[in-house]
DNA sequence: TCCGGATTTGCAATCGATTACATTTTTTGT
DNA sequence: ACAAAAAATGTAATCGATTGCAAATCCGGA
């Protein structure tokens, strides 16, 4: 006489579908009505809103999104693609996105492409089986920006580089380690050091120049020797910081192009008793929140990280939902953040 | 006689859609046959086969994903609910389900969460609307494990606590926090304060858990004045040490529940002064990366995070695909990481 | 009360791929 | 070489919601 306690057996498991043909019955009309009532309710009378409502109740009707899906060939959910989802600066800029998207009822796929073409690839292919409406880049393009411009589905990117096409959202990445540099020079700094990325990657390119042209308005000698290639991560920053130590003179400062290598970059001077900013001043860029508890908290550019994947959002989705395509470039505040690491 | 340059406009966009009844046409099959070729290559002749594969290329086919989804029931989508992606032990969880859910075919919804009941309540009905197979969720309930029980759904938890059922995924944060207070007592302490979770928080309780009878064993009474109740983030940290320095007897140590706040407690430590380890010692929980590069380096326990993932993840689609629901709770070896920060 | 127009509702086709079942083709065994 | 079994292919129904068009209902005005 025991009940069948199978809560757990797969499968089987989901709770008979009930689909819109049940609620129809239930309230006394045809499935045209009910779809109606339920996504325009406008068109259909007060009375007959209130028996769908109460026969939607009635046998716990979920729309099923994926019939609606195929018939209106929309999936309301966006492909964001991730260079690294670990990585704080980005998990920031997904996090807008995410609210976004929310508020305006889109889904969001996370495409982690750990910088793997291979895996790009895939998933832009997820967007020509039509299982997303659209993509939000958080890289900048390797290729020349032709390349992408054919896609045939919306694109949009977050962090945008200067050769990055509309519509596209990123910071004025010259200008702001521009500000960093001479923030530096103003300090009495002649001799500073570059933490950058990969030759190849965009960010870095747009920060190395801001860094030239700081060095260049100041009258100050641009030493290729002084610029060290990271790859983002800490570890390297902490290696480069090694290289800097022992090159002669020793440089006074060092920029980094991004939060993480300077944290590295710090550790690695902290271990050999150089002292931030005492001996060699560091700045970062980002302003990730471990920037600011760091130890000396970091100078570093404030990117608005949620802003910008929220704003990126938005044109994705005017985009597809087809309020015209938005063809500027949108540029957004950024902000010198002075704290200890600087002097 | 200018060509139209209209790669922009909206929407008409899209590639005008080729179906599966283009590429039947195209290879003289029928759809039935073109179909089983793409998903059944074995049932099919090698010179269908092939031609299927020719027409493919052909029209440029790419099988319409909405469809296939709503005739087989399936999505082949995850939903994973994280309480905050902006956090790197999360987003590091996060990395491992999205390499695995890529492996064996399905995609990630991210589901920002934020602690928000009404988030999580909308992203159940997500499922529930057939727009993924299962869910992930990073955080522990805070209810009853009852009152999950029930879903009619497939669950999975990739950071459970004591009390989260199976199939799900943990440490033994209880014991993990044992061994750190052990080691702290084995280095001589015994004031040693804890900055813990909120009050309802499961992880906080488990941890809090282990620190007590770390105590016990060492004969040191407890003292719930030593416990103070931070949010997770640096900010709660920094302010959990100034009261702590405010104490009396003062502590010669603080235990954190998560690697943030022991940063941010340094942080407000090294801000007055009092040098970490040896006025005071700190450690943390997680070993996030920045654990490692932080000033001094964090004393920490190692939970593998992107193992956490994968794991939970491979339940999951187990579960999903009926390979029988695993009915274990998975418990994977964390590690005591000795740096600095603990003398 | 009755008519014309506006509004509400219903019928049935549709989205594109999958798949049960029927039919045709190939293979096997003798 | 032939029948029977096996394999390959085709036909058409199906998944569940949406939507063009037709039918029914409602409303106000004469």
């Amino acid at each position: 006489m025991g009940e069948r306690m199978d809560a757990g057996s797969a499968k089987g498991n989901h709770t008979a579908m009930t689909t819109i043909l049940d609620v129809a019955r239930a309230a006394g009309l045809s499935t045209a009505t009910v779809s109606r009532a339920l996504r325009e309710p406008e068109k259909v009378t007060e009375k007959t809103r209130a028996k769908v409502f109460k026969a939607v109740e009635a046998v716990n009707y979920r729309p099923n999104m994926l019939a609606r899906n195929l018939r209106t060939d929309k999936s309301f959910t966006l492909l964001v693609l991730v260079p690294g989802i670990a990585n704080p600066f980005f998990a920031n800029v997904t996090a807008g996105i995410e609210a976004t998207a929310w508020k305006r009822g889109y889904s969001v796929l996370l495409g982690d492409t750990r910088d793997s073409p291979e895996r790009e690839e895939h998933y832009a292919r997820l967007v020509e089986t039509r299982l997303a409406d659209g993509v939000i880049q958080l890289s900048p393009d390797y290729a020349p920006a032709e390349s992408r411009r054919q896609a045939p589905y919306p694109v949009v990117h977050a962090c945008g580089c200067e050769l990055t096409e509309a519509p596209s959202v990123r910071i004025d990445n010259v200008g702001a380690m521009h500000e960093v540099v001479a923030h530096l020079i103003a300090r009495g700094h002649r001799r500073i050091a570059a933490i950058s990325g990969p030759q190849a990657n965009a960010h870095a390119i747009d920060r190395l120049k801001g860094y030239r042209q700081a060095l260049e308005a100041a009258g100050i000698a641009f030493d290729p020797g002084l610029v060290l290639h990271g790859s983002f991560r800490m570890q390297s920053g902490f290696e480069a910081a090694r290289e800097i130590l022992a090159m002669s003179p020793r440089p006074t400062a060092i920029v980094s192009i991004n939060d993480e290598m300077a944290i590295g970059a710090i550790q690695a001077l902290a271990a050999q008793g150089v002292s931030v900013p005492s001996d060699i001043a560091v700045t970062g860029f980002d302003d990730i929140d471990f920037a600011a508890h760091s130890t000396p908290a970091l100078t570093t550019v404030r990117q608005p990280a949620a802003e910008m994947g929220a704003k990126a959002c938005e044109l994705l989705i005017d985009w597809i939902e087809d309020k015209a395509r938005d063809e500027a470039v949108h540029i957004l505040p950024h902000t010198l953040v002075v704290r200890e690491s600087s002097g």
